[in-house]
DNA sequence: AAATGAAACGTTTTT
DNA sequence: CGTTTCATTT
């Protein structure tokens, strides 16, 4: 049941609308009322699109829609901007590989070493890592300035080398497109350059509009359409770290005529007393606009507690204690955290009184080496020249580095005309593939590669003829690597399934699996101890077997890589209590809270201020943890660090708060 | 150029 | 604590 100001928002004539909805205020459901009442109207729903922040949060709004309009309702447009994107571009080639940012990440940094900048100034220069941070940020939030520009004015002091800057960026830049990557950001901007691709739409719908960073914004400006829906809170704006600009929807009475603005005031999410607190503390940032929020829910108002404790981990025993003695269910409570490093800690001590748990975020299922082994090898199938998924896998043959890698990808896209797997299956006889080394060395730049080698140094290969094989330091692990890999990739095959079937089934993948395993249960003396061993075996096949599962999902090989690249972090295991990041718990709610480690310089993370955040940005974090609760709040502290030797004051907030004096 | 073992390092948040 | 980097040997 909708009230009298949601029915307004559902209500509002097609044209600019700004609903600011506040925490708890009925925002999913306004939404999907009003969309509701599009497609009660006529408006078909491949008019409609629907921008979330999560691809969860859209598909539950589906989902929702479905049960009033069945399958019609899948039909609309609905994802993250990402994903969106994604699909979209899908349509004009259907050939594109995202890659993970850590990946892109890695070609980064071996572009950023091989400058020099000791010529230049005594500054020391961003690592590359930031650089490579600094970089997404910046294509995140400025569109008319250079980076090298860009870079300069953020920090005077790098003046000097800001061109140098610049040339590693145009350099990753060329790289990516001859490798066929794609990074998060290049999905937004391929759309934005080709904006005629994409046809008009009836009402856009952009939920978590306090979110949105610049290069949303401009995606927003690219699409045509008769309406734009707008859903956010100002006091909620948790992501400027990328780009997530709060003018935006401060400005959108400026930008945008004529708009109609509509607020929810009505908390239906939490007790009184969640609420006040809440709110004493979100009052130390500067309005906007006033919030006068009206609570509805009157049920069992218990108070909020502070829970102080002398050591951290006495905190984290504490807090398990507590949940083993609750009697809410335990996957209606979350454990809310500022910093990924409080996760282990609690994580530790819920298991040790055993109590299930489920954690988003932090162990990517990516981060896994078998995992990354399995989705490089598919790349190495549908990539025509994927080079880090080929270095990747290479590196596991005994005798080949990087470096012997990268020649060996050169002389197979060489003798592929452009295509690696041709390379590998159907070879132009070159004499000499390596010829781009060797003028390199007439130049003196490198060591002699010296003689080609025979390829009859090699026996019983199904790729005896590819000129390849003449790598003079090519070892016999690697001629087979490279065998084992050709067999690979002669499979003609449609479901991903049956991809990734052969994937775990091939050579190659249990090999892997060997080295794995063996690595894994190592003793420090260097043998191998056999339970270990076993478990290590026993893992890696079951993750292989998930992902074999999670393929039997899809029907298009590229949409499956695409989507574990696009939605990894997504995916929550187990059963249990809910362990978050703030960042992570955006959206969500629960019956009981606790929200951990507030100490000053934790959270608020001072460091973080120190470096271009603000304490305004930390307090509307405190603000969303909080309101995540709907009847029991429990924020904790410890006084001191055993492990490091330190000791906290309690937060500010809590001051704030006025749970501290 | 690769493999191995020892030492240092560092820890923000997400699509 | 586990990964990343460095130094040494082959």
């Amino acid at each position: 049941m909708l009230n009298p100001e949601q029915l307004a928002a559902v209500n509002a004539p097609y044209g600019y609308n700004l609903v600011i909805a506040s925490a708890g205020t009925g925002k999913t459901s306004t939404i999907v009322a009003r969309i509701a009442r599009l497609l009660e109207e006529g408006v078909e729903p491949q008019d409609i699109l629907l921008l979330t922040f999560t691809n969860k949060a859209a598909a539950e709004m589906i989902k929702r829609l479905e049960q009033k309009f069945g399958k019609k309702a899948k039909d609309i447009e609905a994802g993250t901007f990402h994903a969106v994107s994604y699909r979209w571009l899908k349509n004009i080639d259907s050939r594109l590989v995202l890659k993970q940012p850590k990946e892109l990440k890695t070609l980064f940094k071996s572009i950023y070493e091989r400058r020099d900048f000791s010529q230049v100034t005594e500054i020391k220069p961003y690592a590359a890592s930031s650089l490579y941070d600094y970089y997404s940020l910046y294509q995140n939030s400025e569109f008319i300035k250079s980076f090298g520009e860009w870079i300069a004015l953020k920090n005077q002091e790098h003046k000097e080398l800001a061109p140098i800057y610049e040339d590693i960026v145009l350099e990753y830049e060329e790289l990516k497109n001859r490798y066929g990557f794609l990074s998060f950001n290049d999905l937004l901007l391929k759309i934005i350059e080709n904006k005629n691709a994409i046809k008009k739409f009836k009402e856009v719908l952009v939920d978590e509009y306090q979110d949105t960073n610049n290069l949303q914004g401009k995606f927003i400006d690219a699409l045509q359409f008769d309406s734009l829906f707008c859903v956010g809170d100002y006091d909620q704006s948790i992501y400027a770290f990328n780009g997530a600009n709060i003018d935006i929807i401060a400005t959108f009475k400026d930008r945008y005529h004529p708009v109609n603005v509509f607020n929810l005031s009505k908390n239906y999410r939490s007790t009184k007393y969640i609420l006040d607190l809440a709110n004493r503390v979100i009052i130390n940032n500067e309005r906007i606009y006033p919030k006068n929020l009206e609570v509805m829910n009157r049920k069992n108002a218990i108070l909020p507690k502070l829970l102080a404790f002398e050591d951290l981990y006495a905190q984290y025993e504490g807090v398990a204690a507590r949940i083993r003695a609750s009697l809410t269910p335990r996957n209606e409570i979350a454990v809310i955290y500022r910093n990924n490093a409080s996760a282990d800690g609690i994580e530790a001590a819920l298991r040790e009184q055993g109590i299930g748990c489920k954690r988003k975020g932090g162990t990517n299922l990516f981060d896994l080496k078998e995992v990354k082994a399995i989705f490089d090898l598919l790349a190495i199938l549908i990539n025509p020249k994927d080079l880090l998924a080929f270095i990747h896998i290479l590196e596991y043959a005994k005798g080949i580095g990087a470096n012997i890698a990268k020649d060996l990808y050169e002389a197979l896209v060489l003798c592929g005309e452009g295509d690696l797997k041709k390379g590998l299956l159907n070879p132009k006889d070159l004499k000499d593939p390596f010829t781009k080394r060797a003028r390199n060395y007439q130049l003196g730049l490198f060591d002699d590669l010296g003689q080609l080698g025979s390829k009859s140094r090699f026996q019983g290969l199904s790729i005896l003829d590819n000129p390849v094989l003449k790598h003079p330091k090519l070892s016999q692990d690697g001629a087979l690597y490279l065998n084992e890999l050709a067999k690979l990739l002669r499979l003609r095959l449609k479901r991903p399934q049956s991809f990734i079937e052969h994937i775990v089934d091939s050579f190659i993948f249990n090999n892997i699996k060997e080295q794995l395993a063996q690595q894994r249960a190592k003793r420090k003396d260097g043998s191998i101890d056999p339970t270990l061993y076993n478990e290590a075996i026993h893992k890696i096949e079951r993750r292989a077997a998930l992902i074999v599962h999670i393929a039997k999902n899809h029907n298009d090989i590229y949409k499956f890589y695409n989507a574990m690249v696009l939605g990894s972090s997504e995916m929550v295991q187990g059963e249990g209590v809910n362990l978050l990041t703030i960042h992570a718990s955006k959206g969500l709610e629960f019956k009981e809270v606790y929200v951990l480690d507030l100490m000053e310089g934790r959270f608020p993370n001072l460091k973080l201020v120190s470096k271009g955040g603000s304490i305004e940005e930390e307090r509307r974090l405190f603000y969303v943890a909080v309101t995540r609760a709907k009847e029991m709040l429990y924020l904790s502290y410890a006084k001191y660090d055993r492990v490091k030797k330190q000791e906290f004051l309690p937060s500010r907030f809590l001051q704030e708060a006025g749970l501290v004096d």
